[in-house]
DNA sequence: AATTAAATTTAGACAAAACTAAAAATAGAT
DNA sequence: ATCTATTTTTAGTTTTGTCTAAATTTAATT
């Protein structure tokens, strides 16, 4: 193998796993130069702390995290990097899913989860285009540009809107498939406008309109659904 | 884990690896029965005949294969069934390459060999629905269908061809880049008429008229280009 | 039929990524 | 400040897929 793969294998081929374990650190937070500990880490992967600790060694050789005996991991520029690039490529499959292919939006996760781990930066660019560039994955999560700038939104959870406010769904936080299918059993969609009628304090449940209909929303569906704020 | 999984993993759960080892030897004529040996597997995956070895007793106990030692293996029709769903999905990533996203058909090889293995029934069938169901990849080979049925073709070697027959050319038997781009750069394309108009016997160059063009075509290249002939 | 060359398999080792069980370090509570 | 409970790491093992080197089988030749 020549020097120059040597050179190639070290910084820029990332094992799946590697790239998975970036993917969760980034996730957790560990972006913002904030720590993370094996056990969040473990616990998000269902795997063991000790695997934990063995991948931390090999991203920290690497230069991907920063990682501290007994006190757990943040990412390093090039990790942050890394891992929004995989992000992107998640991001970008689910909106191709959808929009091309018919998926719903609760069947995109799992195969975004293969389709992110292809390497070939052409192709995601293209298929970024054929999509015409979207800044929003299904789950309403924003999609990461080609040179890693992340878009942060002006988006507050529903449980935290206060009364007579009104705005538009934006995204969910749980995205796990039986949330999103509750959401499609009630008609609550992503771009679907709102309005706060009304708090329970009993149960902290709510009283909106939502596309001019009227529901109820408990707190627990309040506090996983993303809204943006009308000014 | 549940006794169903079990049996999932055993029949059903392939690993990239042993997909790799079936498509291998199904494209070695190991799905007519015929035996291949080690070392033309070894040699076709640039790998060691002592590998190849390990995998073909793990593809036996799996069913997949015929293995008797030092005899060489061939696939059981489970072993074909998987091999040709491989095929499938790599033919049908080609034209999804290079007609939604615009890439040549020099390029398409490397990245369909990481699309192939993606595991979703309902991806590459809404694939197959999005292409309109081709019948043929990029460089003409055919496309098997979702049951496993292979269309064979009735197409020759240029370098087969009689003087004065006609045909169009339908597929390349050499797929490698540089010939592609060989082909590319002396505007060759599948789908091209072509009339043989004389043969050299010193070199069994041949000269051609390829959509009304009149060119000189070695045998190296003749013998690499199919042609469907017209009756 | 014996010998030799080539192909193939076995045995043992390694790297990646996971695990278990035991040891070590940290943090919380008195 | 010490003790204990929890967290984290270490050490050693497992599985998958590979390798090398040695042993074995097959095939070819005389």
């Amino acid at each position: 193998m020549s020097n120059k793969n040597v050179f190639l294998k070290k910084y820029f081929l990332m094992t799946r796993s590697e790239e998975n374990y970036l993917k969760t650190i980034f996730h957790l937070g560990g972006g913002d130069a904030k720590s993370i500990t094996t056990n969040a880490i473990a616990e998000q992967m269902e795997t063991k702390p000790s695997s934990v600790t063995d991948m931390a060694k090999k991203l920290s050789d690497k230069g991907l995290v920063n990682y501290v005996r007994y006190q757990g991991v943040s990412l390093t520029d090039a990790g942050v990097k890394t891992a929004l690039s995989i992000i992107r490529k998640h991001r970008l499959w689910e909106v191709f899913l959808v929009k091309k292919l018919d998926f719903t939006w609760d069947e995109v996760h799992e195969v975004a989860e293969q389709l992110e781990h292809i390497k070939s930066e052409k192709l995601i660019d293209k298929i970024d285009e054929l999509l015409d560039f979207p800044k929003y994955d299904p789950h309403g999560d924003p999609i990461p540009t080609k040179d890693g700038k992340f878009q942060e939104r002006d988006e507050k959870l529903l449980s935290e809107m206060p009364i007579n406010a009104t705005g538009v769904c934006v995204g969910v936080k749980d995205s796990s498939v039986p949330f999103l299918k509750f959401l499609d059993k009630n008609k609550i969609a992503l771009g679907n406008s709102i309005k706060v009628l009304d708090k329970e304090d009993f149960d902290n449940s709510l009283r909106i309109q939502m596309e001019g209909k009227e529901m109820r929303i408990s707190h627990q569906i309040a506090s996983n659904l993303y809204v943006k704020k009308n000014n």
